[in-house]
DNA sequence: CGGTCGTTTGATTACGATCAAACGAAGTGG
DNA sequence: CCACTTCGTTTGATCGTAATCAAACGACCG
């Protein structure tokens, strides 16, 4: 459709860690018909109820899942990274049962879906990765289910900066455990269950504790053992290793 | 291995509902060779950590997954009732970042992982169906996150009793929301990333306030609409109807 | 019948919510 | 270029929900 944008590569390079491709697979993948599209911050990528068409591939900037309460509460269940794709757990299940949002100015390649399901089908070690990427995504809110249900608020904000330094550093975007975090106080505090005003608590308290020194949305992880023990964080659950796990098995 | 189990076969209708088998795929799948195992309550299925090399069939009895937190907290992310695998979250990925362990006695059907990798790579629309299945759980995970992250003690507790009245009807284990609860109240508890001291007063609020009956274990909700509203329960995460959807549209 | 496990109730505490207000940075228009 | 608005951050004071601590009770089991 466009010119390929360097991120497919990217995607590939990261299904391939956990499942192997041929190289017509590999090329498959890179060739997927799609269409890039701006997206402004706050944009919905996917809204809860819509039958979808389209999955969503990230190419820069970042997303995240939410879903509402009655009382209108707002939960974040994910956040999302270029390379990854944000509608894969929406898309084969016919009607999202959530809404996915740019949490900055990004942009996203949008496949059709039904291009994605023949893939699928005709390649079924395509199949596989894309199966296994779904099944991290779980992993993933299995962790969250742990962290906002039995952390106290010290080790919830301190786990999800962990969670962050270490996804950003797979997409390139930070070093040495300092990003440029891509949200606001009122955002953490939903996607971990508290209010704003106690994140902020949180966050001036793990600054003081030495763990963390930030300027604006700008975090720097000193200690990064220390932070990891108080936010119980082991990166596990992230499975950014699973093929080379396999192996060793 | 041993004679087909009745559970198999609605295994395969559940998988049906949502993606289309063929004849000979649906043979397949209750002919997958396996070993029937009892599981004595609180035995462990799968365990955090494991190098997995089997796929469990829930055929009889509860399970649960859960993870614990460093200082010992406890937090189930999921329940399972019989027809369901309770471990094709952590098949794939090598090493189970969870454990999966019986709430009651129960009987499994051990299925190796090979087998079911190379059914997957034989017959899409199985590897189809059972990947939809893993999604269905994800939605549930994502349901459980705002569940402990954004509601009261009363809805959470309310939610959750919900979730099991149309589980358990689904796997016919229910009728009229009456329903034999498979768990303790500290089960209960940290489920829903409550104390179980606190769990039991909120049972005895929702029985005063006419929502529900209980002897022991055994739950009867009586007033369905308000339980729902109290629960902010809305059962489309659980895509009980995910291909009628599909065809709607 | 004693022992264990789960449930129930009471008293007190504490963590994080809520309410309220000031401050700072970035953007807009006069 | 400065006044003004808006959005996000920060701090303070008070409140309330659920945790914690403690103990009795009831059911089931060997």
């Amino acid at each position: 459709m466009t010119d390929l944008h360097p991120t497919f590569e990217r995607m590939v390079r990261r299904l391939e860690r956990r499942a192997p491709l041929a190289e017509t697979e590999r090329e498959v993948l890179l060739k997927l018909p799609h269409q890039v599209r701006k997206l402004p911050a706050n944009a919905h990528i996917v809204r809860d109820g819509d039958a979808t068409d389209h999955c969503c591939l990230l190419l820069s900037g970042f997303a995240h899942r939410y879903k509402l309460t009655g009382d209108g509460g707002r939960q974040i269940v994910s956040i999302h990274v270029p390379s990854e794709f944000v509608d894969l757990q929406n898309g084969f299940l016919f009607v999202a049962d959530h809404s996915v949002q740019a949490l900055t100015d990004a942009e996203g390649a949008f496949i059709p879906k039904r291009v994605v399901e023949s893939v699928a089908l005709a390649y079924p070690a395509i199949a596989m990765a894309l199966w296994i990427d779904t099944l991290i995504d779980a992993s993933i809110f299995r962790e969250w289910v742990v962290n906002v249900g039995r952390r106290n608020s010290l080790a919830k904000v301190a786990h999800l900066l962990c969670e962050f330094s270490l996804r950003l550093e797979a997409a390139g975007l930070a070093t040495n455990h300092h990003y440029e975090l891509p949200m606001t106080q009122e955002q953490l505090a939903d996607a971990v269950g508290l209010t704003s005003v106690h994140v902020n608590r949180v966050l001036k308290q793990l600054g003081e504790d030495g763990l963390i020194s930030r300027n604006r949305r700008s975090i720097v992880i000193q200690d990064w053992n220390r932070m990891r023990q108080v936010g119980d964080f082991n990166e596990r659950y992230l499975h950014h290793d699973a093929l080379r796990a396999a192996k060793a098995a």
